[in-house]
DNA sequence: TTTTTTGGCTAAATCGTTTTATTTATATTC
DNA sequence: GAATATAAATAAAACGATTTAGCCAAAAAA
């Protein structure tokens, strides 16, 4: 019952046609290049028939595009990634191309590996969240024309497009929210780094301080540790040291932490401590309280993306397609940004 | 700057020796066939210094291997899919494999599309959480030696390989666990569906319930409603006519659904209602209370499913490689569970 | 010396497409 | 009637590897 795979060859045989022909025909071509309808009709009619489906190896090899498009990102277990890459799947599916996930874990090295990885595969297109040191491999891809989108952060110092959120915006609003309820003692939580999206947080918090005369208190622990007993020390130790009415976590893993702090340390703040998160999960909407969150439109940036690498796929070197966009993040308000609401 | 790819053919000609005897040599075929150890060496010197990489395109196209994996979960955006896809990723690219991850939505439809559209692609293998009717789908990649390895679920009438954990003895020992701390009106929420993890779970509770003499009070909600609305008007009512002291949520999906409908029709009944979800989730742990959770092993499923897909991709159609495997899950523990700890 | 073996290497077919250049037959123009 | 144009189709090269079958010279055996 093996029903083996036909090739172009088997229907250019069975019809007594060429196999240019019969390429002509499934490639839509048969106008163009000028074969009677006659023929037309009947390969494909046969093709249907026999559920002819092209070879994508044999396809991509000869015409150097394989219709796969890489999404890297730092975590594909993480929220905001894995829902992401959700939407980015349905998209991409839609278009005719696949999509490969990986995680670079926010590392160079794996970065590279990865990258290099692809390029023997001849992936059409990068979704990528790019790791801090990878400028270079970026700007390569870059100047070899083919398609890259940087997401979540970027690199000023290099032409390419990327599609991000405001992120000083964001948290300036959201900092300027807790203000307007009454907090005044707000920390800021958020990871010693100098990439785009970190800074530009830090920078919206101190400005929304600066702008209330408010003192600014800021912790910054050390990047990604892998075990996080360090990173719970040093928010316990900050906790104990400044009397906060309030924490924004400038993003999620730490708010994860955060809270686990909190549970642990100082179980009965958590109902008088003001918090506000960066990026949503499902499961802040029902804790007690519910959490605060600066959320990400993931359905847009989705989009965003993808579109943006389908059009860089289609324009030439010669006019390429520039595309820098800078979305705009919601604040979405739970009770535990409200005094007066708790818990 | 731009660095053309190179090809074997490039190495041929740049050191004067044939396109066969370079591929001898790069496939590790040297001795095999007699090349000798001077040539050998001059072509994998010179390999290394123009960083030579085979085209997989073309390889897979000859060969008919394509080291792809497709891992086809239920939605990848979700929690334990998406941490288990981490893990798959991990051991595949440190194999020299990659993976396509794709959601099937739970849908025929969907996952039919989906592996055909892998077929074309000559894909090696598949890890599947089968949607309910896919029994032929899956048969005829079984019949045409392809592997496939099942997981979370499985079809018992077809010969197949799997892993799945033991969904029936954890269910049972977790209702268990709330017995021995004197519940008694334990409800168990599930989804109305007859694949065979959810069957199992059932029945662990309902086994449990039967040994304790206790009321059963199972509700099942229609499978995956788009819009929570209904769901979450069938657990109101549930949780009204019936005066429950605690309940055991049977997915993650719907844990979160109850939680929230706790949250905003019975917010004062957290504190008291025992609480059990299979699944866990990292916020799960810091949740107030925090919440027992039926943890799955992600890293030995994982690992199993890779190891398996791997034996079969080494085995022959006369000898296959044959593996079952179900694994114990593990019961965390945490106050939601304990009426003398809460909250 | 002739035949056989073996060591060292390679030509060419193959995988399944796409695409360029060419062929053949018929119709049109001068 | 010869030259040209057009329609319809195809042969063959190419993509970049792997693999089968075979060549040739030197060494060993007869």
């Amino acid at each position: 019952m093996k029903n083996k795979r036909h090739s172009i060859k088997d229907i250019a045989a069975a019809l007594n046609v060429s196999v240019t022909t019969v390429s002509f025909v499934l490639n839509g071509k048969a106008k163009e290049k000028r074969i009677s309808e006659e023929v037309t009709k009947k390969v494909l009619e046969y093709a249907k028939s026999i559920n002819y489906k092209p070879n994508q190896l044999a396809q991509s090899l000869r015409t150097g595009r394989s219709k796969i498009i890489v999404v890297m990102v730092e975590d594909i277990s993480n929220y905001f990634f894995s829902k992401l890459a959700r939407i980015i799947e349905d998209i991409a599916y839609d278009k005719g191309y696949k999509v490969l996930f990986c995680s670079n874990e926010n590392k160079d090295e794996r970065s590279r590996e990865l990258i290099n990885l692809f390029r023997e595969r001849q992936v059409d297109g990068y979704i990528i969240v790019p790791s801090p040191g990878i400028q270079e491999d970026i700007s390569e891809l870059v100047t070899d024309d083919i398609p890259v989108v940087l997401f979540d952060r970027y690199f000023p110092e290099i032409e390419t497009n990327y599609v991000i959120i405001d992120n000083s915006e964001a948290v300036h609003n959201a900092s300027q929210h807790l203000v307007d309820n009454s907090y005044q003692k707000i920390g800021f939580i958020t990871i010693a780094s100098n990439q785009t999206q970190m800074e530009a947080r830090q920078r919206g918090y101190r400005d929304a301080m600066k702008e209330n005369n408010l003192e600014e208190f800021v912790l910054e622990v050390p990047f990604y540790e892998k075990n996080t007993g360090k990173v719970k020390t040093l928010i316990v130790e900050y906790l104990s040291n400044n009397n906060l009415d309030s924490i924004f976590f400038a993003t999620n893993y730490l708010t994860q932490i955060g809270l686990e702090v909190i549970r642990e340390s100082f179980p009965d703040k958590i109902n008088e401590l003001g918090i506000i998160t960066f990026d949503d999960n499902d499961l802040f909407k029902i804790y007690f309280p519910p959490i605060t969150a600066v959320s990400q439109p993931l359905e847009e940036i989705g989009k965003e993306l993808m579109n943006t690498v389908l059009k860089m796929l289609k324009s030439t070197p010669e006019k390429p397609y520039r595309n820098q966009k800078i979305l705009p993040a919601s604040l979405i308000k739970r009770n535990s940004s409200f005094p007066n609401k708790r818990p």
